[in-house]
DNA sequence: TTAATTGATATCAATATAGTATCAGTTCTA
DNA sequence: TAGAACTGATACTATATTGATATCAATTAA
């Protein structure tokens, strides 16, 4: 059971790398090279976060892509909503009449719980915070000025 | 985000009949029909569910399956566990060296905490305890002596 | 003996995930 | 104003996972 699929992986490490450079353009280039993550695919990650408002972009050269919103307005529960759907007990639960079938409705009951549970933690973890924690580690282990390679 | 897969789902029904039906055998068959799961499919979960000793069989005309373990014994933490693998952060995480990348050290920390909070919440499902929701359900509903149809 | 059953395994289809390729359009800079 | 450095848009491919089906041998009760 995998909890973050690469993409939502991705995203996240590109908008750590967007969160700490505020105010200028970093180019997909830059991201996939320090980031180490396939080109043309964080590229379709990009624009899938452009298209939920999440960060800007500027066209031609020295152009690249900017945080939109607060790195602390981002918790990662959106992203794992935008790259892998909500969470959710199974996929055709929903759909279907509700306590059509009754053992799937006490489970249903009992996993809807523990999805809010997991969505409440998920919504607590924000890129802003993830920053913070970033910087606090390389502040004790490598002293500030870090550039933060891999 | 898919909570349980259909192997899961299908499984923990299956193992609703079978903790409802104490000290008999039931056919694969009957599980099929009753909880509307394809019988092949079934079959393979059943089997799977024999080789991690939480169910026996009996071969033969009248033969089926039956609970090895106690209901109360099985948390479906260990059927998610069974069925779609160990609840991990990316798949391959673990086989690289630790903080290899500061950014996925972080965001591991975090997340490693909320698994540790998704099984505690798993393991306390137990099949025994959603066969008593189950009861409480039918008996509000229906009155008992119900046979508990879809 | 035979019908009802599981054991074991092979195969297939559908979907999701991960990654690649291409070309058009925009913008900075020499 | 040419050209390099970029993004926008989209199509494609490969691989893994999930869900499902099929087949045949062995076992057992009646």
């Amino acid at each position: 059971m995998k909890v973050l699929t690469k993409k939502t992986d991705y995203a996240i490490r590109a908008l750590l790398m967007l969160g700490s450079k505020r105010g200028v353009y970093v180019s997909a280039k830059s991201i996939s090279t320090e980031q180490d993550i396939p080109y043309q695919f964080l590229r379709g990650l990009l624009q899938e976060m452009i298209r939920h408002d999440l960060i800007v972009s500027k066209e031609g050269a020295q152009g690249g892509f900017m945080m939109k919103k607060e790195p602390d307005e981002i918790p990662i529960a959106q992203l794992i909503e935008v790259f892998q759907g909500k969470v959710q007990v199974s996929e055709c639960m929903f759909r279907k009449q509700i306590c059509a079938n009754r053992a799937r409705c006490v489970l249903r009951h009992e996993i809807m719980r523990i999805e809010q549970v997991v969505n409440r933690e998920f919504d607590k973890i924000t890129i802003g915070k993830l920053i913070r924690d970033l910087d606090a580690v390389n502040g004790m282990t490598h002293g500030s000025g870090e550039k933060g390679g891999s």
